[in-house]
DNA sequence: CCTGAATATGTCACCAAGTGCCAAGCTTGG
DNA sequence: CCAAGCTTGGCACTTGGTGACATATTCAGG
């Protein structure tokens, strides 16, 4: 069911516009009313965005899940480059949100909302909150960097050399 | 009149909090109708959030202003210590930013588009698309630790010192 | 096969954010 | 004094989002 009101949305956000469909019209198209779209997602934009929570606590995980002896930015690295395909998915998906204000907003604040989970597993790893905040806030603009800049090949680079890159290009001096 | 609804809105927002404040609220505090409140700011947010473009725009001026030959992120780290208490304004702002999801997210799309003004000057100054774009994210990224380390010591820590130690912890490897 | 509880869905009423439209007021310069 | 122009208020409207209640569907146990 969520699978389906996503895919519609998809299909009328790329063929529509963001702001031209409406919930109700989403709803319709999934064969069912816009309250219960609601149930599903908490917002319209969700509609998009909503598996991100779900991969956000699965990266927590896995980074509280590593070895305590591994430094952060390298723990950083690893767990975020195996699931960077799986955070910056279709370009079509990508276009439609870097073009799209709302959509953007939601996904920054998404991510920021991903970045505070990461936060309490790198304190647990030992670091400070400041470092854990700079960490955090780093490994989430290298992962930006890396979207925008595939999306100006128009998708042809690699991501995960790509990835690779721009983790050693941000690589903050204090980390081990 | 601008200053007025913003001030207004603080009150009405601090005292209340963000949800339970109307829009009506705050234009009737202040004197006005619903309608010409949103022709002074074009959402609710806008009333906290409302002077962030234009510093952003004078920030990128004045990164394109800077003397050619200096290195990014030292034009970065300059224009921003400046700027940074304009930004970061009372903590009392802060801290309803930081406990209220829509501000939250208002603030970061606002950061957002300010990026992309910066991105702007800084391939003005030589610096590929790729590398432009991460040194202003890492920028971002900065002032955002700057302000909620801030916030951790209550208000205490000493801003323009703290941004120079996240400045020089946070400086990418391969920026001159 | 029946029944009763849990769960999913629809309908309806509602609130608040935001916008377009038009009429009325106020401010200017001539 | 008047006319052009900007500011404001009021009104109607759309849309995202929520709460309440009724209905349908599923599914377990008797």
């Amino acid at each position: 069911m969520r699978a389906e009101l996503a895919a519609r949305a998809l299909e009328l956000f790329t063929e529509r516009g963001f702001d031209e469909t409406t919930v109700d019209d989403i709803a319709r198209a999934a064969g069912m009313s816009k309250r219960s779209f609601f149930r599903y997602f908490p917002t319209k934009e969700d509609a998009l965005l909503g598996e991100l929570e779900a991969t956000a606590e699965r990266v927590a995980q896995e980074i509280s899940a590593r070895p305590p002896g591994e430094g952060a930015w390298e723990c950083l690295h690893t767990v975020l480059r195996a699931w960077e395909a799986h955070i910056n998915t279709q370009i079509e998906v990508l276009r439609l949100i870097e073009s799209t204000p709302p959509l953007r907003a939601r996904l920054l604040q998404k991510r920021d909302e991903a970045r505070a989970l990461i936060v309490e597993s790198l304190t647990g790893r030992g670091l400070s909150p400041l470092e854990a905040d700079l960490a955090s806030v780093a490994a989430g603009a290298a992962l930006d960097t890396v979207a925008r800049e595939w999306l100006r090949t128009g998708g042809s680079a690699d991501r995960p050399t790509l990835t690779d890159q721009v983790f050693a290009m941000l690589r903050p001096a204090f980390l081990s």
